[in-house]
DNA sequence: AAATTAAGCAACCAAAAAGTTGCGTAATAG
DNA sequence: CTATTACGCAACTTTTTGGTTGCTTAATTT
């Protein structure tokens, strides 16, 4: 499909996803899809259609127990976005001042 | 259309428009549109349409300059993507403990 | 055993996104 | 003045995305 790291970009540049994403990450413990719906308008098949999206970035990990699937939210791979990042913080605010910095470690 | 840091999210999602994104922060100077073209394998009309999508997120600023518009990188947005991660770096590693830090905070 | 519940799958739909081509226009070069 | 260049605008196509509904299956309840 595409790269891990646009992956992990996609997911979370929808903003249903990020919230979804962000009730697991806050919830006591793991959700199952139905207990995730109750707290959002949309459909079951939506909710489902968007943990997808965040298991495969790897935000969101499964597992089930019989007939239903709890979600936990995993933040680990947001480290990945906040490296492709860093090369960029450099260029915050006076950018020439920090371009300079940038050259000098290169 | 959407919010400002869903604008910033979705324009770095996409890897074409990183690259681009890439491109001008390490050029010395701003580039014109052409000259964007020139490193891509897209038409001229699709890069127009990825540096309007970055300038609407204000990761890229525009100067006309006669005929010729000069786009320049600005990283500054990146901040608040900076800002919205700060929240779950806590949960990274170890999430359990993590998680008790932060429940003291608040 | 029958009814209910949790969820997957598939098909479908509408809107958005990524990209293209064609054409017009204003600035610059010859 | 003419040719060329840099670009915007508009229309159009294809893919992707966000979401829905209907149906099925497998676990639980009652």
């Amino acid at each position: 499909m595409q790269d891990n790291i646009t992956k992990i970009f996609k997911a979370i540049a929808d903003p249903k996803r990020r919230e979804i994403f962000h009730a697991l990450i806050i919830a006591s413990s793991a959700l199952s899809i139905t207990q995730i719906c109750g707290q959002f308008s949309i459909s079951r098949q939506g909710v489902t259609k968007h943990i997808k999206t965040l298991e495969e970035a790897g935000l969101v990990t499964i597992s089930s127990q019989g007939r239903e699937r709890f979600c936990m939210a995993d933040a680990q791979p947001l480290k990945q976005v906040s490296e492709w990042m860093k090369f960029y913080e450099k260029f915050w605010d006076g950018a020439l001042d920090n371009l300079g910095a940038y050259l000098d470690e290169s």
